[in-house]
DNA sequence: TTCTCGATTGTCT
DNA sequence: GACAATCGAGAAA
């Protein structure tokens, strides 16, 4: 229960890691409110090995810098310009590691969600998504680096237990440019939430 | 300095 | 189902 220390992120295994943080509480608090959100999806990149991260072959530059950093910070960047994608880095400094929160349901500050996202009345697609759910907890690349033990943005373990009975692994989306890197399983989400992102 | 393109989403057909 | 929006990182020169 609590605030997840800084111990638990710096574990190299990062698909494991990616599945204990499926049922964890991600809290942004900002002058507009607090909001919450349970992690019902995300996506695992494993750094130096994987195509599809912008680390692969511990390419290094002012943008994936962050992702070198020990683990237990946010790694925000804009993506088509438009979309601010959280990540949440892990593992030991110097190991790019980092997973990508991909769907949430929504917990606190549902209010301040809908007003972010311009939308009127709560609807799965309020969440769904890489880009919208950032959106609707106010994570922009001006947070990039920030730490995720407050006090600004952090995760906690409110006692949600996730068996691994719950939980379905898939490919990951978007990357296909990555070639078979994209077919590697490290997509995951709650099986019983409404609240992930729809299947393309 | 210039050029290309993306870890996506919303809208229109 | 198809496609435009939009801007900065990364690579090339």
């Amino acid at each position: 229960m609590g605030l997840l220390p800084v111990e638990f992120y710096q574990s190299d295994a990062v698909v494991s890691l990616a599945q204990q943080l499926l049922g964890k509480v991600l809290v942004t608090d900002f002058p507009a409110g607090r909001t919450a959100v349970m992690i019902t999806e995300v996506e695992a990149y494993e750094g130096p090995i994987d195509k599809a991260s912008h680390a692969f072959g511990n390419r290094k530059t002012k943008r994936t810098a962050t992702m070198y950093h020990s683990g237990g910070c946010a790694y925000i960047y804009l993506c088509y310009g438009i979309h601010h994608l959280f990540n949440i880095v892990t593992a030991p400094a110097g190991v790019p590691h980092a997973i990508l929160l991909r769907g949430g349901e929504p917990l606190e500050g549902i209010d301040i969600m809908l007003q972010r996202r311009k939308m009127d009345r709560l609807a799965y697609r309020m969440t769904a998504g890489p880009g919208t759910v950032a959106q609707a907890l106010g994570l922009t690349t001006k947070l990039d680096g920030q730490s995720l033990q407050g006090p600004n943005i952090w995760v906690e373990d409110r006692g949600i237990q996730i068996t691994p009975e719950q939980i379905k692994a898939g490919p990951r989306i978007g990357v296909d440019y990555a070639e078979d890197h994209a077919q590697w399983p490290y997509r995951l989400w709650l099986k019983e939430s409404p609240w992930v992102s729809r299947p393309r």
